[in-house]
DNA sequence: CAATATGATAGACACGATGTCCATAATTGA
DNA sequence: TCAATTATGGACATCGTGTCTATCATATTG
């Protein structure tokens, strides 16, 4: 055994010893839990623990503190949403040439995970994970505009600052509305969000 | 003089003691040159005190904690920008009938006071700042969308839906502005805002 | 099934930061 | 000058962190 939290970023190692599943699935869910209550800052490793009954020593057998512990669970919506956004962009026609198709996919995305997402996104402006997902977003948004090319946008813009622009946006829209509750369905979010990011607000 | 912290939310009361004055100025100026150097939340309050030169038991006589002295420095920022956007509407000329009059007064706000701005709201991504901040542009811009009213956007959107929008959007790009250096003049980087703000990116 | 390897755990530890309090010195405003 | 207010150092209890060790529990494998 390692000494203590292992470095191994290995997005997820095939073969894995039961307890070692068991416990990080265990202390995710807690930390996701205890998010959905009380602000992500207030919360200690030991409140962690207590809510998932593993030991605090444990913990520490696997993560190196509480944001190792948060980013483990962003890495799998990462690769959910990769994976998406390339069927996504394969066929073009079921999302009918739209000018970004990464804003539905994380709509859906968002809606079929409520609680992470909440936990991960919403409530508190989520400081840890909002910069992980701009990151994450930011890949997205950056691939899919080159992709489309100038075609979308003829501009003598830096491409870096329309890219900017759409993730904050999204992220502020997506924010705003799992805060509410996500009352209005994804594609219909999506379409205003679209319209806006298309034609503006004129 | 009272127990602790006062809680006197008063703006800036007019009569105040010298000392005072002093020990606030000092500590807030610390607190903005410690920013932009490490990242905020591994700067303790004994970190500030010993750059500011002030005793600890001073800095608690003033503040709560770091986040409440964070958030006094905000202060100032909102009362600027609220008497900017205040003219900028009084003066529908110079301004020449933009959609939204905030930006521009932000940008050149944040380049006449880069260091401040940059402890504030750029690099690390300024998380207990940018709640605040949010709240504050937030209010700026849902004032100018309910004042050109349905002339600006005539959808069936929810006005909060846009006032997101438009202000994710904005802290984005600022923010990417603010960490490139702001090496683009603020009526460049406005007027690029405000077009994909108003056409979109199509 | 049994042997061995690996993970889980409690508890102790040193450390650093927090927020409070007090007694005293220093400065202010009148 | 003097009374009021502020600044300050130092002490204190509390809490969270990250590490380490010895021991128990369980999984994997042969």
């Amino acid at each position: 055994m390692k000494k203590h939290a292992e470095a191994k970023r290995k997005p997820a190692a095939p073969k894995m010893d039961r307890r070692v599943l068991r416990t990080r699935q265990l202390l995710q869910a807690a930390l996701n839990a205890l998010i959905l209550k009380q602000n992500y800052e207030t919360i200690s490793v030991e409140d962690i623990c207590r809510a998932a009954n593993i030991g605090r020593s444990t913990f520490y057998t696997h993560f190196v503190n509480k944001d190792d512990l948060k980013r483990s669970g962003l890495n799998t919506l990462q690769l959910q949403l990769l994976d998406r956004q390339k069927q996504a962009l394969a066929n073009p026609h079921e999302h009918r040439q739209k000018t970004l198709s990464f804003s539905l996919v994380m709509f859906e995305h968002a809606r079929d995970h409520l609680d992470h997402y909440r936990a991960q996104v919403g409530n508190h402006g989520g400081s840890v994970a909002l910069g992980s997902i701009r990151q994450i977003l930011g890949k997205l948004v950056r691939k899919e505009l080159a992709e489309k090319g100038k075609a979308v946008y003829s501009s003598d813009m830096p491409l870096e600052l329309v890219v900017q622009y759409v993730v904050g946006a999204f992220l502020s829209v997506l924010t705003w509305w799992l805060d509410g509750g996500a009352k209005l369905p994804p594609y219909e979010i999506d379409a205003m969000f679209q319209r806006l990011i298309v034609e503006g607000i004129a």
